[in-house]
DNA sequence: CGCGGACGTTGCGCGGCCGCAAACTCCGCC
DNA sequence: GGCGGAGTTTGCGGCCGCGCAACGTCCGCG
């Protein structure tokens, strides 16, 4: 949709899919910041007084999105009532998401982080599907391992131990919880 | 000033000092959001839609600090015209720097993360001396761990390995940068 | 002036997680 | 159908950084 650095000339409501939030470092590695679910504001630098967008963002499944220019964002202010609210609210969600996943990496070992990341998911974009709760957009083990600063070698052997103790059930791209009281407990109760 | 999960009775402004905004994970371990330097609004759980504080805010040195009653944010926003998007500069600038540091914690090693964490302290609150860049409120190796997701103890043999390599200069509860180029290379070019 | 507590340093051992390597499976596409 | 690439699994070795412990130092306070 738009790369990190780039000048902000549109902002975005995402209609259906998912977008997934990207940083990359000087080292070429990536960091991936959140899933934006059907529903949300994206892309809204001019919120926050920026001119360049702060992080990439990709589709992650096949998506649909408006997308004004930013020069509207002031009349959109304006003219709605609900809308400096509204984006205020994403503002504030976005970074007490942000704030917890700082509190994880710096206190939490990979195990629970990984734990507490499939929780965050199945939470805000989970679909529930018969034998648990399904992550409603296509997942690899290294997406996961690039939200929880972990490998995608320890990432696969986590799900695979937790598969065999039947606690998630995956597939190619895909991952359902099926205990999902059991990974409240591996997150250490975050 | 207040504690994480009260109730958001008041929003502040700091006049002169230093406000460390921390959060307590369920384990009591602690870590260290960020670092509130004077001139800035904090305490702003009205400003997103919240109605209990997000996080804790206690004084790193002396500090003196505006208060007023939440009640009267929407008059703020309504009668002082550069108010909101003031605000939103200030969110936007916690987002940004939140998200950098979930890409240092995820991707880099402590030596690089202790060094981009000394880096950002000079940049928001340094104070020229003679000899270096100090940072400009106390701070004890503990509270630099807690922010880099680190042990007491490694940080304190990094600055010694660094005091001796002429780096940094530290006595208690104090840092001196005195090679900033030393130090952004160590941080990986961050 | 002496005590207590907060802060800082250093050594040692262990374990979790990375890094590398190799092999397997599945899917899309020509 | 066959090829190639993306995604996944698993084993093994090594190192970084934690956890513990003990000691040293500095400051504030009665």
């Amino acid at each position: 949709m738009f790369r990190e650095g780039e000048p902000a000339e549109r902002f975005f409501l995402l209609l259906d899919g998912y977008i997934r939030v990207i940083r990359t470092t000087p080292g070429g590695e990536q960091v991936i910041a959140l899933h934006i679910p059907p529903g949300q504001l994206f892309g809204i630098a001019p919120a926050i007084g920026r001119e360049t967008y702060p992080a990439t963002a990709q589709c992650a499944a096949e998506s649909l999105a408006l997308a004004w220019p930013v020069g509207l964002w002031a009349s959109f202010v304006a003219d709605y009532d609900g809308f400096a609210t509204e984006t205020y609210k994403t503002l504030g969600a976005r970074l007490g998401e942000f704030q917890t996943r700082v509190t994880e990496l710096a206190t939490q070992a990979v195990e629970q982080r990984v734990a507490a990341c499939l929780l965050r998911m199945v939470n805000q974009s989970g679909r529930l599907v018969e034998g648990g709760i399904e992550i409603a957009f296509p997942i690899t083990r290294a997406n996961i391992a690039d939200m929880t600063g972990a490998t995608l070698h320890t990432v696969s052997r986590l799900l695979s131990a937790w598969e065999k103790e039947g606690v998630v059930s995956s597939a190619r791209r895909k991952v359902t919880v099926t205990a999902p009281h059991r990974l409240v407990e591996l997150s250490g109760e975050g």
